[in-house]
DNA sequence: AAATATTACCGAATCAAAGGCGAATTATCA
DNA sequence: TGATAATTCGCCTTTGATTCGGTAATATTT
């Protein structure tokens, strides 16, 4: 979909903060940044860039901006998605072949305009998830996460974790799913949430 | 439908523009842009095009001009995979859009121009290898299966099932991957075996 | 080559949409 | 609940698109 020149500024800046500071700015601080004195005007413009599908966020919930990545803008083609054939269920005593189905499954289906990067599971902390080591999982690149959501979390500057998130006041628990492990409690400062677990895959 | 040679010229100018800014130009910019001083001829310019199906825009909308690509202008891309970026690991305090990684994980790795199609699987029977309800496994279409692969079973003509395979004798084993469920030994005359799994997909 | 279409072009008047403001209101978090 | 940030409303300014009534330059057809 088209955008205007401004809309493009906003867009950029709110990309290029995002990328610097590792969260959205406030409506206040995006203001500021395009020298725009009321709040209502960067209103207007984040809600057009959400209808418009270049970003997403939560009502009335501060620096809950994700921008997504723009394609079709340039002439980049689209890369297309490898679809699979769905089979529900198998008719009985009927070879798979014979069976017709319009449905089909792909990555597109997971990824759904979202930004979206690959990790590989090392260890077993969340094995309870049933998601092991070798495993690859699909996060959102996101910086609004939401609790009980498998997350990956940056402690401290330290290694990232797969965790279930929970907050708790200014602390951050991040919760393995194994019972055998125990939770990390940290304050809500020294968490850097990189994104939100929306799938998984395994190869053998 | 042809296409005249001014026309080409506005089109490829629109390409440039909106490849060069990230938006589309105004009727003022193109006019500029060809040498133009009337807004009224560049309007009727952008409005052949786009009866011609050369680019879509929005009634008086400013700046809302797409280009749309030509078949047999340029040469068609092959159907990609999607693929997304694989982050190995996170380097210590950085945020995740600073690594730099090569590789990347599709479909297509799994599939491996193998015959495939997807099953989803309902009950908990394969829980112990961490598949498990919703679940989306990937199924190589093969009747070369080996012992201790997990394959889609049909037996006796009744419902598929997923299961651990093993030959014994003139029989064969199909062994649920939960301690809570009992092996099925069965003739290997009744069953038939319509692939084996290789892959698992999971959405949240 | 003359007659006829089609395409390309102009300038100015008009009108719609985008961009902007401040202030009051409402939601969310700590 | 108090602080902070997001939402909404009415209104104004600026930017850009549309339309009208024409002329000149190219193609197309006869």
């Amino acid at each position: 979909m088209a955008i205007t020149k401004r809309q493009r500024q906003v867009y950029d800046f709110l990309q290029e903060f995002i990328q610097r500071n590792g969260y959205s700015p406030s409506f206040e601080e995006i203001g500021d940044g395009l020298g725009l004195s009321s709040l209502a005007t960067v209103h207007k413009h984040i809600s057009n860039l959400e209808k418009k599908g270049l970003l997403k966020r939560d009502y009335n919930r501060s620096r809950s901006i994700d921008v997504l990545p723009v394609r079709g803008m340039f002439k980049r083609t689209p890369p297309k998605d490898l679809a699979l054939p769905l089979m529900g269920r198998i008719a009985a005593g009927q070879p798979i072949e014979a069976v017709e189905t319009p449905e089909t499954i792909s990555l597109g289906d997971i990824t759904r305009s979202k930004d979206v990067f690959v990790l590989q599971v090392k260890g077993e902390s969340m094995k309870d998830e049933h998601i092991v080591d070798g495993d690859y999982v699909l996060v959102e690149k996101t910086n609004n996460t939401h609790d009980g959501e498998i997350v990956v979390a940056l402690v401290e500057g330290t290694d990232a974790t797969l965790k279930r998130l929970y907050r708790e006041g200014s602390n951050i628990r991040l919760q393995p799913s194994n019972t055998a492990m125990k939770p990390i409690v940290v304050p809500a400062k020294s968490v850097q949430l990189q994104g939100r677990v929306i799938g998984v895959l395994r190869k053998y």
